[in-house]
RNA sequence: GCCGGCGUGGCGGAAUUGGCAGACGCGCUGGACUCAAAAUCCAGUGAUCGCAAGAUCGUGUGGGUUCGAGCCCCUCCGCCGGCACCA
């Protein structure tokens, strides 16, 4: 005998099955009008965040999610759905590139090889893609359409009259390069020397990159912006339709982070013409503003500054703009800051109050300015305690809080023209005045900045943008795509000049335009992948309009039915993907404001030492390993049995072992082994009617599945099913009905053995025809499962001391009767005083008793 | 500091949402089969006390609401994630 012998012969018959689906394109969706397409079925889009190709390959993360959306994309289908169920690959992106510059390989090979493993693994899995729909960022084919959207960004503006996108075309001002989505500014931005790149303020993290830890440091330069800011309030308020994690949504509002409050304009002293204005949440503690602090990269600093403290300025600022921001948030516990000489004119009370710099004030946010109340705010204060400015008290706290200090809603004191009110009605009142005075207006902050979207790297999305004179123009849609050089040296040059830039031949556009040689970031091509999912091999438009409006259509504002993914995302692709959706939407290219519906995390796996899997740990598990020893099914089957999906939680290859244990268990309920040592079908399993039990639990099974695919709760299905094997096993016969519902329920989470058993069954028995993925969803009778007697809990004081079968007809008094007649209740109430009986139908009596 | 999530046996986790805590799996113990082992099958397995019937305790901590709390409310502790001078 083979002592490696598998429990069941997973090795035999997954492959034969992966090959069969294949070979017969079983889960091809064809789009309407083609082949095959069935209208009377509903349609369900089920999405997976596709993968980074990277060296490393899969790990037991991914499969996760991806096992997850198997489970729901097959079941549906046997629920008469239409289902889009694709997988591509996000293969632009600094790790390709990095590994390709180490390597000395291009990044176009190491990535075209990464696919074909990553390919492989998922295939071995047995997940249930379209693969005619398989899609390659970096593919010219698809990278067109990239560049395609990006010149309707670039062509469009938002009119802020009707709250959306429109071409650059309905524009009637001046100068249209100034209300484009995209634009270039030579604003402060996140510049990582190790990288050779900038960094959206999304993939900096603790002032390092996200890409590998390095640090980022805080630079002018001149650079592509996509205007997501125009779209802050439609982002926020448009959240509320959807189906996402409320932790999800909460992470993008926070992001966004919408303040009320109001833009004031302090008048500058000795400059009658200049204005400085700040952006302020408590415009009613105006009155006890007495200084004000302006960013120390602020424009106005040049002007108003005076003389004598010219010197302590410029020393300031070059400080502050060698630190990067790493070190400017180290420091931010001690506040510093610098007198320009300049006084501000206090609109309020007409005080004359001097004007600082300081770092604790950035340009980016509000106006890059503010009026410092230190009585009633935390920063202010420690900043006027260090410098010895004025604090004036205008809120009473309520109750006996020290004023000085004091940051929360009271009622406003030392300040005439709102003495006496609420701070609510104070913040409107002050609004209102200073509107009629034009010295100021209630207004909205965003923290949302706009999107930093070029990059100074070689493996990206070529800019379709051309320069001649020192302006920029888009190149027309016959010109696409736009085709990186080739190049052999791709590194990058550490100045901030694009790797591009080397190509001169390339660069050249014209006799007198060159060509844009920044790159787009990584998130571009995962900004609309699930749009050209629909449809991807059209070629004349970035999706058709008739697959577009099928698989993204619906009643919901979200187009994705499902999108399964981790949480790393939330304020990067999946916020960016929501703004192309919806210039795109504005534009009429789609028919849905948002891009997913129902959005569900899946955790994190750690590594059976509970940390992080990591290669340094070396705590990492390979998904072959486990497929090789165990089989796909048990790998699925585990993945989810493990816990529930969103939850974090450690990897166990004993836990493997159990849930392969179950699936072997599966197998010989159906099979035996024959004297020559193969399997036959058993032959236990007969055409006759399941007993009682048998077919109460057949439906209990049925019902449990189904609810907990329909809840995400595939680990407790999988123990359902347990306890159906459980209770099958050793029965003397088995009838078929009972098993072919079994292998139907079980197929979506271990399609290669339910598919194999089906086959199997179906050589003798000629009850059903098809391949198991073909068969209908079975249904339970919710009347097979009601029970005539049920075992109720009797309680004493709410502690269970005996139980006792009864009628589900028994009326509350003939519970509370046969309670009182058992011997232990009976014994114990004896000799005290019944206060109250609860009774809960079909479930406990409890006596209160003194 | 602020915001969010989570704390249940030796371990992963169940618990119809206020009604028998610990389903299912792992591990462990015993048994069957075997010359033996593996595999498989059967039984047991929260803790303490008890020969036993049984009793008491038990869902991070302390309190509260309730006939009844893992679940609701308050306090504190711990872990995980996010934001972090956002005016």
């Amino acid at each position: 005998m083979d002592e490696r012998r598998k429990p069941y012969p997973f090795d035999q018959f997954e492959p034969k099955w992966q090959a069969i689906w294949e070979e017969r394109q079983l889960f091809h969706a064809p789009n309407p009008g083609e082949k095959g397409f069935d209208d009377a079925k509903p349609k369900f889009y089920v999405l997976d965040m596709f993968p980074y190709p990277s060296g490393a390959g899969l790990h037991v993360g991914h499969p996760e999610g991806y096992t997850a959306t198997d489970i729901i994309a097959r079941y549906k289908r046997m629920r008469g759905f239409n289902v889009l169920h694709p997988m591509g690959w996000d293969a632009f992106g600094l790790p390709a590139e990095q590994y390709a510059i180490k390597s000395g390989q291009h990044p176009a090979i190491t990535t075209r090889e990464n696919i074909a493993s990553f390919k492989n693994q998922l295939k071995r899995i047995g997940f249930s893609y379209d693969w005619q729909r398989e899609i390659n960022t970096t593919d010219p084919r698809y990278y067109k359409w990239t560049q395609w959207i990006f010149l309707e960004i670039y062509n469009s503006w938002f009119n802020s009259a009707t709250n959306k996108a429109e071409p650059i075309s309905t524009y009637s001002g001046k100068n249209p390069d100034e209300v484009r989505l995209a634009y270039v500014a030579d604003v402060p931005v996140n510049w990582c020397q190790e990288l050779g790149t900038v960094l959206a303020n999304e993939e900096v993290v603790d002032g390092k990159s996200e890409v590998g830890g390095f640090p980022v440091v805080r630079r002018p330069m001149r650079q592509w912006m996509l205007r997501i800011t125009a779209y802050a309030e439609r982002l926020l308020n448009e959240l509320d339709k959807l189906d996402w994690p409320e932790g999800i949504k909460l992470l993008q509002l926070n992001w966004i982070g919408r303040s009320e409050g109001a833009l004031i304009k302090f008048q500058i002293s000795n400059f009658e013409s200049q204005i400085i204005e700040v952006f302020t949440t408590r415009p009613d503690t105006l009155y006890g503003a007495t200084y004000m602090v302006i960013a120390p990269e602020h424009s106005l600093i040049d002007l108003i500054v005076s003389e004598e403290q010219w010197p302590a300025v410029r020393e300031y600022r070059e400080k502050t703009a060698r630190k990067s921001d790493l070190e400017r948030a180290e420091t931010a516990k001690e506040k510093t800051g610098v007198f320009t000489g300049a006084y501000a004119v206090n609109p309020a009370n007409g005080e004359r109050i001097p004007i600082w710099i300081a770092d604790y004030v950035l340009l980016g946010y509000g106006t890059g300015a503010i009026m410092g109340v230190p009585a009633h705010d935390e920063r202010d204060l420690e900043f006027a305690k260090k410098f010895d400015l004025p604090i004036v008290v205008v809120v009473q706290p309520p109750g006996d809080e020290p004023a000085v200090g004091f940051t929360g809603e009271g009622v406003a004191v030392n300040s005439p023209v709102i003495n006496g009110l609420t701070s609510t009605d104070a913040k409107k009142k002050i609004a209102a005045w200073l509107e009629e005075r034009s010295l100021g207006k209630g207004a909205v902050n965003y923290k949302l900045r706009d999107w930093l979207f070029s990059r100074q790297r070689y493996w990206g999305e070529p800019f379709p943008i051309v320069w001649e004179d020192g302006s920029h123009r888009s190149l027309g849609e016959s010109e696409l795509p736009v085709v990186p050089p080739p190049l052999e040296d791709y590194k990058p040059t550490g100045t901030g000049e694009p790797p591009l830039s080397k190509a001169k031949d390339w660069i050249r556009y014209s006799e007198k335009a060159t060509r844009e040689t920044n790159v787009m970031p990584q998130w571009a091509g995962s900004c609309w992948y699930y749009l050209r999912f629909c449809d991807p091999h059209d070629d004349r438009r970035f999706v058709g309009e008739q697959a577009e409006r099928y698989w993204m259509g619906g009643e919901r504002p979200g187009g994705v039915d499902l999108y399964v993914g981790g949480t790393e995302h939330a304020v990067l692709h999946l916020l960016y993907a929501r703004f192309w959706q919806k210039v795109l939407f504005d534009l009429g290219y789609v028919s849905k404001p948002e891009p997913f519906q129902r959005l569900v995390n899946q955790g994190i796996i750690l590594g059976e030492d509970n940390q992080k899997m990591s290669k340094s740990r070396g705590n990492i598990v390979n998904p072959d390993d486990v497929i090789d020893q165990y089989g796909a099914d048990a790998f699925r089957c585990y993945e989810m049995f493990m816990g529930p999906l969103e939850q974090m939680k450690p990897w166990s290859m004993r836990g493997v072992e159990g849930v392969s244990r179950f699936l072997a268990r599966v197998w010989r309920l159906f099979m035996t082994e024959n004297q020559s040592g193969d399997w036959v079908l058993s032959e236990k399993i007969k055409e006759v009617d399941p007993d009682k039990a048998q077919q109460k639990l057949t439906h209990a099974t049925t019902k449990k599945v189904t609810e907990d695919i329909e809840s995400f709760s595939f680990n407790t299905a999988i123990s359902q099913m347990m306890i159906f094997v459980n209770a099958f096993t050793g029965a003397e016969t088995i009838p078929l009905t009972s098993m072919r519902a079994f292998l139907v329920l079980l197929s979506p989470f271990a399609p290669h053995i339910a598919s194999e058993l089906w086959e199997k069954l179906s050589a003798k028995f000629t009850d059903a025809r098809g391949d198991i993925t073909e068969q209908p969803w079975p249904t339970h009778d919710e009347r097979l499962l009601v029970e005539d007697e049920v075992e109720v809990v009797l309680q004493i004081n709410g502690k269970v001391r005996d139980r006792m079968k009864m009628s589900i007809l028994a009326t509350d008094e003939q519970m509370k009767t046969a309670a009182l007649s058992s011997p232990k209740i009976h014994e114990r109430v004896a000799g005290k005083t019944v206060r109250n009986v609860i009774v809960v139908p079909k479930k406990l009596v409890n006596i209160v008793v003194d």
